[in-house]
DNA sequence: AATCTTGATATTGCATACAATCGCTAGTGA
DNA sequence: TCACTAGCGATTGTATGCAATATCAAGATT
């Protein structure tokens, strides 16, 4: 495999795993002494980065971690709960015993992690659940942008669920969730995983917005993300 | 403004305006000799354009503009319509006199070219309509993702509007739906904006079953798109 | 006859070199 | 003291060259 891309994945897990924060420039001469390569690989990975909307790449002005503003961080939350709700519908609809049994493992991965008030653990099982939930869409393209937004997200998701009573509750809302796609029932599964998720969203902005004081919420940022 | 962004733009355009066609190789010695530039720009570009889910970059065998398996097609347009029903929700909840005036506007726009019959005017007529909901939503990355999306499909939604009869029948939909926003009932505008979307997706996707005689339809395709 | 192997050719991937631009600092003037 | 400008250093953008690998065709082998 190409080293771009061996690179792209390498400078996202950096950035995943805290090492670059956000608002943190990405210059491309100490990335390239770093991982042993030329500057072509890593601008070819930091572009594709970019175009992904991981990293905001500024012409003639460099690379930095995105940093999305409180607004437009809640504009993601909302979007991922239409996304996932979308799954979660599709999912009701098409249930079939691969898809219930994959779920439900990951349910059960989850019920553990929490018995164990392991929130590392549980951060890792969260994900297979909700990735579960996206696969039992049968719909792969939905299935991909849910994945690509849930990991942009992830940095975000994995503070608020260190609040330890988060778990359980998280833990709670994936049993109602789950039901509701068994049971068929669309709007109710819709509906549950809408407010799942968006209530992280709401949670986390209310955090950030407190930390930041940043109440001014422009309307139309447009970070140049999701183009 | 970089060369590698400008050259991005000029061949999505090249593939949109059908000059290059699915499956067309892009190879990066011929695209360098057509814009007069190196290969340095030309791959940067096209990594990016890999990175956004136009094209297939694939290692070391060049990139070549996507194909979509007929199933990929319908799932991309059942996502649209997931997401621009999405965007139809939240505007019937956050409708502004601004939003509410630009759908109406490009409404009326897209009145006047069916008065005339035109339908590569109502192409772009429709388009905007379209936008005029995503920024309705008032949700600036909800209505990213969708302008993205219905970017991505728009080289097929072209084809089928050429169908005569369906112009007439799309405006009345536009009509519906936009009453349904201003009605402020969610549900009544999300349910028909996703059945316009799915329509269009439907029936080209039977014309392209019809053409290719594939009805393998696999389940799990991900050809490298929208990550 | 069909398949496999082998080699030549073309194309991609990466490194290096150079050019262009940005930001910063020091110096000048008000 | 502050604002503004000019020049320098640092960093990005593009071109070019070389190495590595895939593709294709022709020949060998079964």
């Amino acid at each position: 495999m190409s080293q771009a891309f061996r690179l792209k994945q390498s400078i996202e897990d950096a950035v995943m795993a805290g090492e670059f924060r956000p608002g943190d420039r990405l210059d491309e001469a100490s990335l390239a002494e770093r991982f042993g390569v030329s500057r072509t690989p890593i601008r070819e990975a930091l572009l594709q980065l970019g175009a992904e909307g991981f990293i905001d790449v500024r012409p003639r002005r460099g690379a930095i971690v995105s940093v999305p503003s409180p607004t437009r961080l809640f504009e993601m939350f909302e979007t991922m709960a239409e996304i996932e709700s979308a799954c979660g519908r599709l999912a009701a609809r098409r249930l079939t015993p691969e898809s219930d049994a994959a779920m439900e493992a990951a349910h059960h991965a989850c019920e553990e992690a929490v018995r164990n008030a392991d929130s590392e653990q549980y951060y890792a099982d969260n994900r297979n659940f909700h990735e579960a939930i996206y696969r039992a869409s049968r719909n792969g393209f939905l299935a991909d942008q849910a994945f690509a937004l849930h990991k942009r997200l992830s940095a975000y998701r994995r503070i608020q669920l260190r609040a330890r009573n988060r778990l359980l509750q998280s833990l709670q809302e994936h049993a109602g969730i789950l039901e509701a796609i068994r049971a068929g029932d669309e709007q109710l599964a819709a509906s549950r995983l809408h407010s799942h998720v968006l209530v992280q969203g709401e949670r986390f902005s209310d955090m950030v917005l407190g930390l930041t004081q940043d109440r001014s919420v422009p309307a139309g940022t447009r970070s140049g993300a999701g183009r």
